[in-house]
DNA sequence: CTGAAAGCGCTTACAG
DNA sequence: CTGAAAGCGCTTACAG
């Protein structure tokens, strides 16, 4: 930075010295009582206290983790797929909420889904020394969160199941809501039921795809292949496949379970078009705004992703606070439903 | 965190003495060629970085920055209203973007509007020594935000105009935005324009209702007080506020404009419970997910976080690369008008 | 152009 | 219980 003539010192320069010196005692001291550490004089914490007070000292969490013995820098980081979708900023905004209690500081990345993105920024936060660190993997750097596991750092995985080595994992029953959901349509009647599904690669989108099949098997009733379009990444691409079933499929579905977001709005945005919103059933996999002010509203089983991630936060505090355990724990938050009309229409 | 057997050392151990040593070379060297500092001999730049590749050398950017003279620590805060909130997570990715470019990390926080809150983040923020600070300023920490600037750290403050000594400023051009807004609405035919503003302590609130008495002034139109409710903070008021304009006032108003994202949508809501939504023209200020959805589909002014963000932190990063001016900037990034439908209800 | 030494702000053995 | 010294991983005067 430019020297600009006018610039006051840069930052607080009163350092720990500066205390230790008003204060009339030794360095050690002033760390001693600064870290609330045991087995000082009473009267010497009250001349520390007040003389740091004083001078407005201002302890450098930074510097002191450089030689402190746990490497501890009260930062932890979250890796997200994108920091500005909902699911992501919701998840985020609760483990910043628990990290602060603990006055611990939250550093955050977006992997944009990309692997490669995932293993840099865990690198990155990994040199940083994190002493912790939430991820919503993309699946394809479990190497190097085994690696990073080992060598002490605590991690919770988020969102998709991983099976490491003391990783602790945080999912929601994506199979159970997408069985009850779909139960729900078949017991309204429907014998045709289409699925949109996300990318088979996501484990999330495996797990409802067998609730998809659960509930059919549950009610004696066959899966058609033809009302099934998997692997489907965009609302573009799911408005199209769902168009295709609805017109090209001689016998078309009565109701449509979307299991993601875009997928939804993609099914939406084409049965507007074809003027069958309020003809055929929809159910979408996880809530999304403004869901209630549409015509009709349009039902989800909904996730808490603020609960996910106040989870997260907690199983990742405990490892660091002392609690580093030997197995791995899997904490499985329940998923909702919410009817809003586009859930109970019934068959034709 | 307690010590597992199976743990391997922590963390890439190999520090720049290693290198120094595998390289033959002296530690001072090792470090002006990570630095890129010029005056080192061609073959001994070259022994260097192939001992640092060949053993694995990772540079701590954080120990670096304890005797760096200009104390960069690779690192810059963004405060924010609410990190889950659209606008705020939108302008979280740009910075995010924008400060990778440069292997600069981004520390955010949420001041949920409290100045106490956005206090401390900054307290916070600088004591980590973050290199450069964009802040969503709440108006109640001025005082603090130049004294953090005169001790050298620049900052930008985005979305509310302030003005203080050297600090840089990006806003949109919420008078003008709303003016040209109203402006069409007046141009349809309509003569009764309601108005919903935010809280008047909040500089775009006061900046948007000063476009609404423009564009009725420029258009020769008297405005009715009547119709204007400012200092509503919630959908909730704004459905119970709107609701009051349209039944009691003996002549009622024939379009709305809604200076706000939740303002918007509560209006809407009552306009849908009225049965009015068809036949009161609705213009909001920002744009929300979804909007296009809806029947009829919502007219917005809309702003590009994304662009805000960039310009910030092109502001930001400017500074911090050496080129720390004397003088304030402020840039002022345009709206849009997105016509959808609501807009362009004519009057009855 | 290069290296040995000092030092950034702190913590941690090590003596007392 | 307390303090002087050494050291965390690096950068920066200071000599050469």
């Amino acid at each position: 930075m430019a020297k600009i003539p006018g610039d006051e010192p840069r930052h607080g320069k009163v350092t720990m010295r500066d205390v230790a010196q008003r204060a009339g005692v030794g360095l050690a001291t002033v760390s001693r009582v600064i870290n609330g550490k045991p087995g000082v004089a009473a009267d010497l914490i009250e001349r520390v206290n007040e003389a740091s007070r004083a001078l407005g000292y201002r302890h450098d969490v930074t510097a002191s983790s450089l030689r402190r013995a746990d490497r501890r820098t009260a930062t932890i980081a979250l890796v997200l797929e994108d920091v500005a979708n909902p699911f992501s900023s919701a998840l985020h905004r609760a483990v910043e909420d628990a990290a602060r209690a603990e006055d611990i500081l939250v550093l955050t990345g977006s992997s944009d889904e990309h692997p490669e993105r995932e293993h840099e920024l865990i690198d990155t936060f990994t040199l940083r020394r994190v002493d912790g660190l939430i991820v919503v993997p993309t699946g394809g750097t479990d190497g190097q969160l085994a690696t990073v596991r080992r060598q002490g750092t605590p991690i919770v995985c988020v969102d998709r199941l991983v099976e490491l080595d003391r990783v602790d994992t945080v999912t929601v029953d994506n199979r159970e809501g997408t069985r009850a959901a779909v139960r729900r349509l078949l017991d309204l009647g429907h014998r045709r039921i289409a699925y949109l599904g996300d990318m088979r690669a996501i484990w999330t989108a495996r797990e409802r795809y067998e609730g998809y099949l659960e509930a059919h098997a549950g009610a004696g009733r066959p899966v058609d292949e033809r009302l099934v379009r998997r692997d489907i990444r965009s609302a573009e691409a799911a408005e199209h496949a769902i168009g295709e079933i609805l017109t090209a499929v001689d016998d078309p579905p009565t109701a449509v379970f979307a299991a993601q977001n875009l997928l939804t709005i993609g099914t939406l945005r084409t049965l507007q078009r074809l003027g069958l919103h309020d003809r055929v059933a929809l159910i979408g996999f996880d809530d999304f705004p403004l869901a209630d002010m549409l015509r009709p509203g349009v039902s989800v089983v909904s996730q808490d992703p603020a609960e996910i991630g106040l989870m997260a936060a907690r199983l990742l505090l405990g490892r660091i606070n002392g609690g580093d355990h030997r197995h791995a724990r899997h904490a499985v938050v329940p998923t909702g439903y919410i009817a809003r009309g586009s859930g109970e229409i019934p068959p034709p």
